[in-house]
RNA sequence: UAGGGCGUAGCCAAGCGGUAAGGCAGCGGCCUUUGGAGCCGUGAUCGGAGGUUCGAAUCCUCCCGCCCUAACCA
């Protein structure tokens, strides 16, 4: 069993299956599928049911099958389906040769809504969408309750198999203008279950297909196509969120009524919620659409584009989704787990460098005017094979503007009047001066420094209470900085006043960018994906807009703070 | 309202009748050439009320709360 973290024993999920297995059922076979619709990028929670099924396949040394969910043309594009598969592949998950396509069934499904014509179970309506609606016993107010009433028939549900056969191939052939009939189940127009009262299985759309093109203008509705695709895959378990349990019944109705032998297996489980974003297609294509952000993978965005833009590894959402666990209990998240999964990750992996975002210089006046040292680093302090960097040191540095305090508090450790601290690295030095401009600003320290510390260890074993990082001046390179916060104010965007939206919620200053970072020279060839740990700062990786007179980079996140939480209490 | 679900510490989550794992967050401390990392310590009687039982978070009953569906979206 693990105890770092994550769950022990078996989820619900993976009992149901080993039970399954162990009574024989599909022969001891695990298949499972994970079925995006195309019509969007994927996201976090997405992440965690095409892990979940991708997981237990292999565990269960099983298959898995990529599925595009293509049934409604409308929204669809080849777009989405290239940006998923990439980002499906970046997060490790195998498809093998299984690449499918719900649009592959086209006509194995119209074959099948033929059989069940044939069979009294299917016939064509000629009702519009609203009446449809009315018909099936649409909840209506009542006072202030509601009432589901039971539906009753329509009028055109006793139609003889003949007539409906016609008509429904007709419908096939284009006779008949969009929207106008619809070919709907036959089952029970009293069912409690809503989705049960004579559901539709095809609407005549005349759009153009991204994979089929105009060779259609009837198209399954999403219950008619998914459980019979995952049963003509030979999917033994299909894991899908909690919305579709309603549909269940429907799902397993069209396979005993038809002449198939897969027995797939529905399972539902909660959707993955995290606080401070949304994760709903619509509204993550109204922050792009409506430009609050720059794109689908913009940095800030829950998806995965976004995440792997912004610096998050494959591992890190791996551990953070696995820590998530299984269940059928519908919560929120917080953001500090899966802050905390890429913290720990990259602790393990990234390199160290110094950078400093908000440079303030400091002169050392007693250090020579044209000597210039290399100084060993640690390129990582957690991974020894790593090895080992040479940083310039000279009289002008840049240090960090809030490593230095003319008038500290208490619990300010770092640099100030008169007092002496470490230069990572490098030397001890002491604050002698404060240069100030007319309007009172700090704009230049000057510092001696303590040529027996060289390396940052004092012979005489004198100790300072704080270490800062800082830059060579006349060997900095210039970058910009990128630093993200939550999109949103509250933790659970959706928290609005009355006709407000989510929106509303929006932080604008989820993005701040820092131009004029001074960086150490070694990051000077950097490429694109490249992530570094900035000494006290966070990780940042190299964003695709670098180039190569102006590196780029993003803030993946902080380094934990505590002086961050120390300066909140003091303020209050 | 009907039907379907869910309810264990601030958050996530084990627990499957024998007397509440773990992780995250928080707090306190140790250590430290990153106020990083690491290490140690610290919190709940299980939505509520009854009942069954020697014994219940686990079984039963009733109640309360929250979520989903009521698209020719998925």
């Amino acid at each position: 069993m693990r105890n770092d973290g994550g769950t022990t024993g078996l989820d619900f999920i993976r009992q149901i299956i080993s039970d399954d297995v162990r009574e024989g059922k599909n022969g001891g076979r695990v298949h499972t599928r994970w079925p995006p619709e195309p019509n969007g990028y994927i996201h976090v929670g997405h992440a965690k049911t095409l892990l979940l099924n991708y997981w237990i396949a292999q565990e269960f040394g099983g298959k898995f099958n990529l599925r595009f969910d293509d049934t409604n043309p409308a929204k669809e594009e080849s777009e989405y389906v290239e940006a998923i598969m990439e980002d499906v592949r970046w997060l490790g998950v195998d498809w093998e040769d299984r690449l499918f396509f719900a649009s592959d069934y086209y006509e194995q499904l119209y074959e099948w809504a033929e059989y069940l014509i044939k069979e009294g179970k299917a016939y064509v309506c000629d009702l519009s969408a609203e009446e449809i609606s009315e018909y099936r016993g649409t909840a209506k107010r009542d006072g202030d309750a509601m009432i589901t009433p039971p539906g009753k028939d329509s009028p055109y549900r006793d139609r003889s198999v003949e007539e409906n056969l016609d008509l429904f191939r007709r419908m096939r052939a284009g006779e008949f203008p969009d929207g106008s009939r619809t070919l709907r189940a036959k089952i029970d127009m009293a069912h409690p279950n809503l989705n049960m009262r004579d559901p539709v299985m095809y609407r005549i759309v005349r759009a153009t297909h991204h994979r089929t093109g105009d060779a259609w203008c009837i198209y399954p509705t999403y219950d008619w196509a998914h459980g019979q695709s995952d049963a003509i895959e030979g999917i033994t378990h299909s894991l899908c969120t909690l919305e579709f349990e309603n549909h269940r019944p429907l799902y397993d109705w069209f396979l005993d009524n038809l002449p198939i032998e897969q027995r797939p297996r529905q399972i539902e489980l909660a959707p993955l919620a995290l606080t401070h974003t949304v994760l709903s297609k619509r509204k993550l294509r109204r922050l792009v659409e409506e430009g609050h952000v720059a794109g689908w993978d913009d940095p800030r965005m829950p998806t995965i584009a976004g995440m792997r833009r912004r610096g998050y590894t494959p591992e890190a959402i791996h551990d953070f989704v696995r820590r998530v666990g299984v269940t059928k209990a519908e919560g929120m998240v917080e953001i500090s787990l899966l802050e905390h999964c890429i913290r720990q990750d990259l602790n393990r992996r990234a390199e160290r460098r110094m950078a400093v975002l908000d440079p303030l210089k400091v002169v050392i006046t007693n250090y020579p005017e044209d000597k210039v040292e290399e100084l060993t680093a640690i390129n990582n302090p957690e991974d020894e094979s790593a090895g080992m960097r040479k940083v310039p040191f000279s009289r002008e540095i840049y240090i960090e503007r809030e490593d230095f305090m003319e008038d500290p508090p208490p619990k300010f450790y770092r640099l100030a009047p008169g007092r002496e601290i470490r230069l990572r690295y490098a030397y001890f030095i002491t604050c002698t001066d404060v240069m100030k401009n007319p309007s009172g600003n700090v704009v230049e320290l000057r510092c001696t420094y303590d040529p027996a510390t060289r390396g940052g260890d004092a012979p005489d074993g004198r100790r300072v209470k704080a270490t800062i990082h800082w830059v060579s001046a006349p060997h900095a390179i210039d970058g910009e900085v990128r630093l993200y916060g939550p999109l949103f104010i509250k933790e659970n965007p959706d928290d609005v006043e009355p006709g407000g939206d989510f929106l509303d919620n929006l932080d604008p200053d989820s993005l701040v960018v820092l131009t004029g970072c001074k960086l150490e020279p070694s990051l000077k060839n950097a490429e694109a994906g490249e992530r570094f740990q900035f000494e006290r700062k966070g990780y940042f990786c190299v964003d695709p807009d670098t180039r190569p007179d102006r590196p780029v980079f993003n803030r993946t996140v902080t380094l934990r703070d505590t002086w961050a939480k120390i300066k909140g209490r003091i303020k209050g």
